[in-house]
DNA sequence: TGTACATCAGTGAACGCGCGTTCACTGATGTAC
DNA sequence: TGTACATCAGTGAACGCGCGTTCACTGATGTAC
């Protein structure tokens, strides 16, 4: 962890800070990023923190936009795949939920800190949310219905406010085996119960 | 708050610890169930609390079932009307969607505190998860699939692990309305998307 | 190129906070004769 | 019905803990002449 100990003072202890605070969520969700423990892992004293963070929830802000950075990014990667096939829309939309899900369970830490609200009001359009598309997790949601609007595959119709039917039902998925009553299942039963909510916004949507 | 002050020495210290943590969850959450702020409520000195938990771990889980108890009961109450409509089960199944969103809604705080895991493994089977019927939620629901199915408005086929897809889209609209970047929207709106939510489910199992 | 000074990133020490939990205790209640 | 005793539910005082945050500081870096 403890890095670049050159140059200027510490080097860059604001990144390095994040970093840590980072690495603190993939290890235990929102509730581990612990300034001090920060610190510690920055090799820095305690209230060096406040030289780059007003306070410790502006901390977890920045941490909490890069996970969400994160899970667009992992979008991206698995859109890239959904492009190859044909009836591209369709395998868009399942790509998003099919990210959305592994990234749950890849990175529960990071997930549970991007969609647990601390104590701040609002975040929106704050830097560091997006993907290399530029465009955040929701974004890209919305690019794929889009898609599958022009392709005539969801009736313009219903179109509106569609993100949000989409959205529950992966999130919904994620959040039960990660901290509710889910999380005895297997791999295996999870990927396949993943695999029909997946179908069922197809369907139902 | 204080409770009956009589009797054996406080009368009924359990229930009137417990209730004060039910009031905490109600207000704040799984995380405001503190024991010493609980044994304040009940008029008490905070290790009073140990003749009866033993430990804040397992007021928690007290309260916990407590408040999967409440959910199920708020689910009877729906399913009554239901029981008064043609197409019983499909309005059955509408019920359980809609008692769950609105439990969500009205108890916000029971109802985090219901489904976010504290450190506890496994409570199945507990006593106090249940409604009236002696059914906990999760039960409640499986049985309106089955009149589903007996009603042949789901095909058996895919009945399996109906209850876990069903779940997921109403918990996930439930949490990201709760803590998640719904919770902007306006109460019109919520309820707009849940009646798509609930009708996705129907229309995609 | 060298010196004088301003800036600013970290240090060191200390706060107050509320928490869960443990200990030895006391005094009210229930029980036996 | 009355006394002697055991039980057990609360008391009082104290712990250690780690947290976020504030204060006055020092010493390294960058800047002006």
């Amino acid at each position: 962890m403890d890095v670049m100990r050159r140059a200027y003072h510490h080097g860059d202890l604001r990144r390095a800070l994040l970093e840590a605070g980072i690495a603190l969520a993939r290890e235990g969700g929102p509730e581990a990023v612990v300034l001090r423990e920060a610190t510690r892992r920055a090799g820095v004293v305690p209230n060096a923190a406040y030289r780059h963070f007003a306070s410790r929830d502006a901390l977890l802000q920045a941490v909490r936009a890069a996970a969400l950075a994160a899970l667009a990014v992992a979008m991206e990667k698995e859109l890239a795949h959904a492009r190859k096939q044909s009836d591209v829309a369709r395998a868009s939309l399942r790509a998003i939920g099919v990210a959305y899900l592994r990234f749950a369970a890849r990175e529960p830490g990071l997930f549970r800190t991007a969609f647990t609200i601390a104590g701040e009001p609002e975040t929106a359009g704050e830097p560091g949310w997006a993907g290399r598309s530029g465009m955040n997790p929701f974004q890209l949601l919305g690019a794929a219905l889009d898609q599958m609007v022009a392709a005539g595959a969801l009736p313009a119709k219903r179109r509106p406010g569609a993100e949000y039917l989409a959205w529950s039902a992966v999130h919904g998925l994620a959040m039960l085996v990660l901290e509710g009553p889910l999380r005895r299942m297997t791999r295996k039963e999870i990927q396949e119960i993943g695999r029909r909510v997946v179908e069922m916004v197809e369907k139902g949507l």
